[in-house]
DNA sequence: TCCACTAACACTTTTGAAGCGA
DNA sequence: ATCGCTTCAAAAGTGTTAGTGG
């Protein structure tokens, strides 16, 4: 069992930014991943908070243990191998695969909350075009952003750690009049899921457990209608919705092609009739109006089978590995409101159900993978992209096929990467620490309170914030508040364009608080308005912030090594995936804007932190009275160039699942997006279920 | 004409209510 | 009255495809 005391550092004191977990035993341990959303994370996630400012003499800089698997990941990665996509509908579309996670390192009696969100990889806009992707222009203006709170929100870690965790009920849509609460992503854009966990325990320091986790195989680009044959090829076989497709489906190419032949039959054979007395065919004659639909349906051609493309056929081996990105210091202080809740121990139905669509269609075996999935990946970037630089391009070897999507997503980092074992991003608010953190813990981040726009400029409008839906609101005691400045909230986001990241020269950069908004900063409560929510719950009144100190960023991180790819590009041919714009930015951060993952202490301003809703997730009894942050810094960016005004800053909005345990009012908390010149956030609820 | 998107379609799985018996 | 099991219909999730609109 693991003690409370292992966490209490979390609360208060410099934590390790995150650890992934690698479930390949046979693989090298622990390799660092390093995606382009990982490479930009330290920056784009938010700087490190600042030093821990507790008055409680318990608090102790500690690591947090909390490691999350994705237990899918062979699926992911063979979509990945080809070039993930995702339909969105304007109804709302599951993604698949899904998330299947598995969390551990958590205290079991705490209680914690589980979000996901997605976030833009870049600034481009893509096209499918001789068998790859393309980008093509720039992207289309950020949606609001949303995040599906897990259904079992808020649940103790040992809920969290006896079973797997699906994200099953989250819904993608195109929709941006979307009403439902689905995640609201663009059509034909590159898109990074992430999951943030998120401690509950104690309102006053919740901010500081907060873990975001990051799959660089979990990368996809949205459409409307699958581009890639290989990938409707995938689905079909995968997932059981689509089984009817399969080749010995009722629904297949195969028995279509023979029901439209049999029309056509049926047809000629009634027009045969029609016109010659003497037709004697075997099959039923139609009616008149089926022979006037027929007569002017044009019968598509027979198509062959698209692609000969099985699992098995992808030769693409990346690595069983899973990467946290960033471990947000969730810097101090919570808002004062609180809501009860329903029991949070109750699990979803639907969860297991899930689950179980997850597991058949999860049938590669993790060992399958043994190759460095990242290193693979940047080895054979060739992203397209987004106008860059021309240094800034990844350029493929030709001499090495190329995965359609993964080469994108995966930019290789350093070549002379010695090891990618110790990889790691430590956060060492004092005491500086992790320096020599163990090989298990690689591309870890701590996330920062930062949003889309607060990146690119400190202006109000540029904060993105994380709203958590609450079932009722009440003001609780924050002496603690008062007596530990929100160092989060005073955070100004980095502006990465300008840093000077010359990876050979720039070993450490520090974070630098350049810009905080008084208002948003100082201001000693914020009130909330709740649309949608009762009057009692109208109003949120929110600690005092105070800004936070400039951090900094340490990382140990070794460099990637020079990727190789192993999958056996000669039997799943890959169409060109030139380097993305997400790509270049992080190689072309190495020289201009990105941090370096050798660099030790990276040195960006910050944003000002909004502090958010608090809902008050647990029920009595189990669960005690907790509140959570609503943190910008969930909504990092992965690509700095999306800091521009090209992505003007939107609210974050949340949405949880139907089965969640929150009472259905709270269910749904919706940042309406801000007024410009408005400083202070609101949230509305929604009952959507 | 091309491209992205939508809605309808057929098929499938999931879900939950109803019925039945112990 | 309760519980467990089975059955069945409705709901929901799939990819496909024809049509629409820019």
């Amino acid at each position: 069992m693991l003690g409370v005391e292992m966490y209490s550092g979390l609360t208060v004191g410099p934590q390790k930014i995150g650890d992934c977990l690698c479930r390949d035993r046979e693989a090298p341990a622990h390799l660092p991943l390093f995606p382009p959303a990982c490479a930009v994370t330290p920056r784009l996630l938010g700087p490190p908070p600042p030093p821990p400012v507790s008055s409680d003499p318990a608090s102790k800089p500690q690591r947090d243990e909390a490691k999350m698997e994705l237990e899918n990941s062979s699926l992911w990665k063979q979509f990945s191998s080809v070039g993930t996509e995702m339909i969105i509908t304007k109804k709302g579309r599951r993604m698949f695969p899904g998330l299947k996670l598995k969390l551990s390192g958590l205290n079991p009696a705490l209680q914690y909350i589980l979000l996901l969100d997605i976030v833009p990889v870049d600034n481009s806009r893509y096209r499918f075009q001789g068998g790859g992707w393309q980008a093509i222009g720039s992207a289309e203006a950020r949606l609001p952003d949303r995040v599906f709170i897990h259904p079992d929100s808020p649940a103790t870690g040992a809920h969290w750690q006896s079973r797997s965790i699906s994200f099953h009920y989250a819904k993608l849509t195109n929709n941006t009049l979307d009403t439902q609460g689905h995640i609201i992503l663009h059509s034909l854009h590159r898109y990074q899921p992430r999951v943030h966990l998120i401690k509950a325990r104690d309102v006053s320091r919740w901010g500081r457990a907060q873990h975001t986790f990051v799959f660089p195989e979990t990368q996809f680009i949205t459409v409307t209608a699958y581009q890639n044959s290989k990938i409707t090829e995938l689905k079909i076989n995968s997932n059981p919705f689509a089984k009817g497709f399969r080749e010995d489906g009722m629904n297949s190419k195969k028995k279509r092609d023979a029901r439209q032949k049999r029309k056509m039959t049926v047809l000629t054979e009634t027009l045969d009739t029609v016109h010659c007395d003497r037709c004697e065919s075997p099959e039923p004659t139609t009616s008149s109006t089926d022979l006037q639909a027929l007569a002017l349906t044009s019968l598509p051609p027979l198509s062959e089978s698209s692609c000969g493309f099985t699992p098995e056929g992808a030769s693409y081996q990346v690595p069983e590995q899973s990467i946290d990105l960033s471990q947000a210091f969730m810097t101090s202080q919570m808002s004062d409101i609180s809501i009860p809740v329903t029991d949070g121990m109750q699990e979803p139905q639907g969860n297991e159900a899930a689950n179980s669509m997850m597991e058949g269609s999860d049938v590669m075996t993790e060992t399958t993978f043994e190759s460095d999935f990242s290193a693979a990946q940047s080895n054979s970037s060739s992203f397209p992209s987004a106008p860059l630089p021309p240094s800034s391009s990844f350029s493929s070897d030709s001499t090495h096929p190329q995965p359609s999507f993964p080469p994108v997503d995966y930019p290789s980092l350093l070549p002379t990467t010695p090891s990618l074992q110790q990889t790691s991003f430590t956060f060492p608010t004092p005491p500086p620490s992790d320096a020599s953190s163990p090989s298990n813990t690689y591309s870890t981040v701590s996330e920062t309170p930062h949003t889309p726009g607060s990146f690119c400029a400190p202006s109000n409008t540029c904060r993105s914030n994380l709203q958590v839906s609450a079932d009722s609101l009440h003001t609780q005691p924050s002496h603690l508040l008062q007596d530990e400045p929100v160092s989060a909230a005073a955070f100004i986001y980095p502006n990465m364009l300008h840093a000077n990241t010359d990876p050979a020269s720039v070993t450490t950069r520090t974070f630098v608080n350049q810009h905080q908004p008084p208002s948003s900063v100082n201001s000693s409560s914020s009130s909330f308005t709740f649309p949608s929510v009762a009057q009692q719950m109208q109003t949120l009144s929110l600690p005092s912030v105070s800004p936070s100190p400039a951090l900094s960023l340490q990382t140990t991180a070794p460099l990637l090594p020079p990727s190789s790819f192993p999958h056996s590009s000669s039997t799943l041919p890959h169409p060109s995936f030139q380097s993305s714009s997400c790509l270049a930015v992080t190689s072309a951060a190495h020289h201009q804007n990105m941090p370096n993952p050798s660099t030790s202490s990276y040195t960006c301003p910050y944003p000002p932190v909004e502090i958010g809703a608090i809902p008050h997730l647990g029920p009595a009894g189990p669960y005690r009275p907790e509140m959570v942050l609503s943190r910008p810094n969930l909504l990092p960016q992965l690509d700095p160039s999306l800091c521009s005004s090209t992505f003007p800053s939107y609210p974050l909005h949340l949405h949880q699942g139907p089965h969640s345990s929150l009472p259905n009012p709270f269910r749904h908390l919706y940042r309406q997006p801000q007024h410009p010149h408005s400083q202070r956030s609101y949230i509305s609820t929604r009952t959507v279920f």
